[in-house]
DNA sequence: CGTTTTGTTTAGTCATAACTGAACAAACTT
DNA sequence: AAGTTTGTTCAGTTATGACTAAACAAAACG
């Protein structure tokens, strides 16, 4: 246990499932498997790595990185005398995350507050309605939570993060 | 405006979105429009009179019903003397909801620590990991503010909850 | 009893979107 | 300049799952 071969099953299985994970969002599996890799290997990977490592097609890496930088996860970077684009984790892509819903569930709220505004105000649906609005707002509420209690973790493990995301890398 | 014509297309409207926004959380767009009807008339409806309001056949029915009663969003009742069944909303469908979530991030989470669990103590990855379990925690942890956020507005509005379930509802 | 009503299940259709290969454009190499 | 590398785009394939019609089982009706 704990050999090199145990630990790249380990590796394979977590970039796996958290393809799984994505997709049941949304999202193409490949994107999460993307996400997936460049969490657990922490480093900057190459475009062409992406495609030769995952067993996709070059044309599913340019789509689901786009995906991905589209929803600020993923930043595309450069090293300097490479001709390949590289990538890496955007800074604090949990955070960036949790806005996103937020900014889903700002949303929903606004077309329940559109439907409310042209009903007569005292028809019968209003209270449930309102209700139905009531719960997006609250979950937003709670993400607002947690993105303060994601800022307080992060910084605990700021020391355990590597790679810190630059602009322009320079070759190893 | 405000005439019953227009009450009643802004009623189609906000069923279809609300079709719209399950089938964005991948439940068949169906069962939206089911749960978006309930809400929207606040009373018990029939099996047939789902299919025909919403012009789907059935069979749709039945299986969207099924997945919202599996999710305790839906309850199905009986009326006395009637031979089909009648559906309302559940008790309080927006607490199970997010217990539904809080329960699918438990298990992403407990997936996340079995990876971690499974690499050598010292191993590279187990920060960035951390972090990740992490994120599932803080979500959970901000929808257990929501659900008693919940219950606060849930009392402000209980006058206006009408039709509270009943298991079995006698004929008008 | 046969017929009708009702809800579920199953087989099949259809729509959607992920994914790939190929064509392409741009930039670099020689 | 010709050829190579690199990423994107587009056309086509494939896989998935929503939806329907039809078959079905159970219960109520006549």
């Amino acid at each position: 246990m704990f050999d090199d071969a145990n630990s790249n099953a380990v590796r394979v299985d977590f970039i796996e499932n958290t393809g799984f994970v994505t997709q049941s969002e949304g999202l193409p599996r490949i994107a999460g498997r993307i996400f997936g890799m460049l969490i657990f290997d922490g480093d900057v990977v190459s475009f062409g790595d992406l495609a030769t490592k995952l067993l996709v097609s070059r044309a599913s890496i340019s789509t689901s990185i786009r995906i991905l930088e589209e929803r600020g996860l993923v930043k595309r970077v450069t090293k300097h005398g490479e001709r390949q684009d590289f990538f890496q984790l955007a800074p604090n892509p949990y955070a960036t995350m949790l806005e996103g819903i937020q900014k889903r569930n700002r949303s929903i709220q606004t077309d329940i507050a559109g439907t409310i505004k042209n009903l007569p105000a005292d028809a019968e649906a209003v209270g449930r309605l309102t209700a139905h609005a009531n719960f997006y707002a609250s979950r937003n509420a709670a993400i607002a939570v947690a993105l303060s209690e994601l800022d307080t973790s992060q910084n605990k493990l700021a020391g355990q993060q590597p790679n810190a995301p630059k602009d322009h890398l320079d070759a190893k």
